[in-house]
DNA sequence: GAATTTTGCGCAAACCTTTGCATAGCAAAA
DNA sequence: TTTTGCTATGCAAAGGTTTGCGCAAAATTC
């Protein structure tokens, strides 16, 4: 039973005056009386006048919203960085829809179709794993709605986007690990398909190489996801190999979890026999015995930068095709799941 | 550089007739002629027409979005409500603004105000810690906003509520630790403002005294926050005791997970010295070692039902004043960090 | 051929707000 | 007295869509 809210025009009939002087008087502008400015904010007060959100945003053009969309919102990371999104929005005063395309390409489209009909002013996106082809955003851009790409990188897509180094840190915690001593080191990588995935195995495969180490196909596992029940499968295939490894990089924190829990049910220890670093540096991570070695991001970071930029795009009234192309530093974070730094590599 | 979208006018326009025949026709209202209607739809599937949602939504006076306040989004378990309201909501066409109070009964207040002003039709809600008047909440329903309180309960003010069995899963996780030989159980109770907290707490102490055993004070410790740091606290606090527990409730996983690293630092085993129980049964909580017995919820069916139940009174158009009281039903996982239950218990 | 029904479409209002332009009243300047 | 200028307000359009009502032309019935 939705009671109808007052409107500009309840108070302008009742003080016999009309809307746009109502309008001008809640507005302070300087050509309304005093008088009637105190008689209809008075009155506004009385009745709880609301503008309607709606009517503005049909009027103006704008609706103060911004649309995130992000591949899932259970996980630490996204969560993490809608949390700096939601921050450097909030004073802005934009609000959020925030949707879910479940990994899945379809859904992603259908999220963006429904809600570029009018409903958001912009776009913070992270594509699904499935997602091959950028023709829905480019779609979406060229209906003048600016978008900015962040984590998940579109190849070929041009958009302002807010990256992490993968590579860089990938390649940290390789090195690291074969500086600590491991000799045949396995990564169990990520969906082929993102670029995250690509990046943290690239950077994987040069440490690798240029610490002269050969590499072997079978010590590389790919999964298609980012639970620790791929963790368990990748850890098993890898432990059931002639020459298993003595070292693994995984995807994430979430799936080297996993594989910790199989090495332990094979009786092996960590690190002595088997050293484990992750991804993500979840807050859990910590409290894992042994407390696992992660790289970090600075993933608040990430959704505050991606929102600046956005609000920045929103502001100007023109399509700025100087897109800005941040990639924002992880680092390694060393605990017991892999073996202290000799001594001589310190500095 | 905002580009218009194709409108109903503009197609009207080019085909010389009215507005009101494109809608009919977009509509397949009988009364327009076949060659109208084909000729209306295939200039708009041209122009790429598509409708302006926020004309509508001033029209109908619905926006077809829901509200969902959640005092965080990092956490498994309000993410993962978010999830089973979100696959509810979807088939019906609703969208989702999803917003954060940070546990800060202002913020709350705040995102009642902004959102209500003709955003959403009706809101799925769980009140921050320090929320402790409805007021809010009350001005809200009068304003013809239905609202379904979910997990944490909102005393004296009546709406619709999905909660869990609190004071059930608590009784159960202390009981089964009484029945496993524990003497001197602790709790680490929650947020003293929370009903969630209150009747977990309460379940303790109930199991407590129907198994004969004294309840002491100082050996129930009150945190302010679901994080592990704080469970850290209340562990060396419980841990410096003269007499130290033999068993540990804590309030959810994340302080049971603080508890458990403190216990270790201290050179003691679990469960063989203490026995540790959590809440919430996170999916992380079967990886700890030793895996953590917690008290599971049927988190996603919380958020389904919450908003079915919601988008049933969206349905109506009067108040339904008869508010739905629904209790799921958690269940007790029993692992590693607490002992096996004595043969002669089981069944 | 006249009366009636059917078919196909348009008008205008409604949703709520903002804003450029017009205007009315009034005082001051010429 | 006329002109100018200012103050305070109103009108109407615009934003996009739906829908009740009305109307004309065509088709049907007698």
């Amino acid at each position: 039973m939705k009671k109808r809210h007052s409107t500009i025009t309840d108070i302008a009939k009742a003080l016999n005056i009309s809307a746009s002087t109502v309008s001008r008087a809640l507005h302070d502008n300087p050509s309304i009386s005093l008088e009637t400015k105190n008689k209809v904010l008075s009155l506004a007060k009385e009745l709880n006048y609301q503008p309607n959100m709606l009517a503005l945003s049909l009027l103006k053009k704008k609706t103060k919203t911004i649309g995130v969309i992000v591949p899932e919102i259970t996980s630490y990371f996204f969560a993490m960085v809608i949390n700096g999104v939601q921050d450097m929005v909030d004073e802005a005063g934009y609000k959020l829809i925030i949707s879910q395309s479940n990994e899945s390409f379809e859904e992603e489209e259908k999220l963006i179709e429904t809600l570029s009909l009018g409903r958001v002013d912009g776009f913070l996106i992270s594509t699904s794993s499935n997602t091959m082809t950028y023709g829905h955003l480019e779609k979406l851009r060229s209906s003048g709605i600016p978008i900015v790409v962040f984590d998940r990188d579109c190849p070929g897509f041009d958009a302002d986007k807010v990256l992490v180094a993968d590579f860089d840190g990938a390649y940290q915690a390789v090195d690291y690990l074969v500086k600590t001593g491991c000799k045949s080191l396995a990564h169990i990588a990520g969906p082929a398909n993102l670029t995250t995935s690509q990046h943290r195995k690239a950077g994987y495969l040069k440490a690798l190489s240029d610490n002269n180490l050969a590499i072997r196909e079978e010590l590389i596992q790919t999964v298609d996801g980012f639970t620790s029940e791929f963790g368990e499968e990748a850890a098993k295939a890898l432990l059931d190999l002639p020459y298993p490894p003595d070292a693994i990089f995984a995807i994430n924190d979430a799936v080297a979890i996993g594989a910790m829990a199989v090495i332990f049910e094979r009786g092996l220890r960590i690190p002595e026999d088997i050293s484990i670093v992750g991804f993500d540096d979840e807050p859990y991570s910590k409290y894992f015995h042994p407390s696992l070695s992660s790289v970090w991001q600075p993933v608040y970071d990430m959704g505050m930068l991606s929102a600046k930029i956005l609000m920045n795009q929103l502001d100007k009234d023109f399509d700025d095709v100087n897109y800005r192309y941040e990639v924002l530093k992880p680092e390694l974070v060393i605990r017991e799941s892999s073996k202290p730094l000799p001594d001589f590599y310190k500095v």
